[in-house]
DNA sequence: ACGATACGAATGAACGTTCATTAATATCAC
DNA sequence: GTGATATTAATGAACGTTCATTCGTATCGT
């Protein structure tokens, strides 16, 4: 293990692998009780370690969940930038930006608590500027779908902006009630919001009443908190 | 040790007005920075007394937090209760629901702050199941609506349960992003949601194209914290 | 004078964070 | 290789602060 590429990177190659480790643990929890609720005691515990270590990793605790709430939001953004320019079918890519975001929130140990909407009043002005231009990179990318299927007359002539916020309200808020189930997993969900919010802008007629006859199924997976 | 609901006897009347007025201006302060920063040094400040003097009327911070989600939500309630058993036009019934929640929402300080959802995780077992009770209660009306919109057959046949979180969704969320300007009022921003949800469900395929030409108007109203 | 109302001061707990120190490991002169 | 010396990783105990809450006492309306 004398190899000198390892004494630069070496040392930091640990580190930065146990950063990771306290990011996972830090998610679960932060996630699963709220900022507020988990103290770095329970961080640390939960990780393997003293509150004190942590500082060796982490600044402050807000660090902690600011660096959580960017890597998240950078793993929902990768899946879809590529529709800022793509052209193509925007209502496949819409169906693809909807699926995408569901299965990104569902993924993570439920909530019920808001983290993301509450984080942006904990955050530092620097720290709430890269979160909140990584949202609007999202927002910016649904909007410009949603402007694309107008002009392929796929969808109705409507106020993208707020087509787009309330699309995205319908999937940021499964997190307060889906528990997947038997008959209600998640991509059936996002199937059936993208029906959903399909049926409310397109421009074609196409009856979809056949669409929603999953009665008893889904709401078997709704379980507010 | 306040005594609960003394309001009768000899106990005077002014003491149920102060406890409004302390209501009111914890209501204003936790909407607008949240729980958790709010302390009880904010609240008597804002009310214009000493901490100390708000146990006379409250048993703790959460009784507070409590009593104003419980009058908030009953006032939803109550302006749609008569939707459980009424008949009716569902169409209409619908959109006063929306209506009715959008303003509910909306007429409070905007706060960004999810103060609902950051609660539930905060009220005591006891208190907590009052309040989801309620807001059961308005879920309950809204589904019933949407049953009574399918057997009128001017709703397509659809998942009631899920289709009311969905909309309960994008209501809800308004005040994260909404604010109110010249050409974006409050009653258009329940309309639109109104239709778009609407546009989603309906039975009979009326275009509704011309409905949805606010571009750039509604826009306005639209900012994310 | 009496109870309702308010206050200032104090309490104990929890919080994020810091600090001095130890244990372990890598680096380097010889 | 061996011992001296940095560097890193982790610790346990404390720090200062803030928090909701309690206590004893004073004030006020009647």
């Amino acid at each position: 293990m004398a190899r000198s590429e390892l004494k630069r990177s070496g040392a930091k190659a640990g580190t930065h692998l146990r950063k990771k480790k306290i990011l996972a643990s830090a998610r679960k929890l932060f996630w699963q009780k709220g900022y507020h609720s988990v103290g770095m005691r329970d961080l640390a515990r939960a990780y393997g370690c003293q509150p004190a270590n942590l500082y060796n990793y982490f600044e402050t605790k807000e660090a902690i969940l600011f660096e959580m709430l960017r890597e998240e939001m950078e793993r929902i953004i990768q899946s879809i930038e590529r529709f800022e320019e793509e052209d193509g079918d925007a209502v496949e890519q819409l169906r693809f930006i909807i699926a995408s975001h569901v299965k990104a929130i569902l993924s993570r140990p439920r909530s019920g608590k808001a983290l993301f909407d509450v984080a942006l009043g904990i955050l530092s002005r620097r720290n709430r500027n890269v979160i909140v231009s990584m949202r609007d990179t999202y927002e910016r990318i649904l909007r410009k779908v949603l402007r694309r299927g107008q002009e392929q007359k796929v969808f109705l002539t409507c106020d993208e902006k707020l087509v787009g916020v309330l699309i995205a309200s319908m999937v940021t808020r499964t997190k307060m009630w889906f528990h997947p189930q038997k008959g209600a997993t998640v991509d059936e969900l996002a199937d059936l919001i993208f029906r959903f919010a399909l049926g409310a802008i397109q421009a074609d007629e196409t009856p979809h009443d056949a669409l929603w006859r999953t009665k008893g199924r889904m709401g078997k997976g709704i379980k507010p908190i």
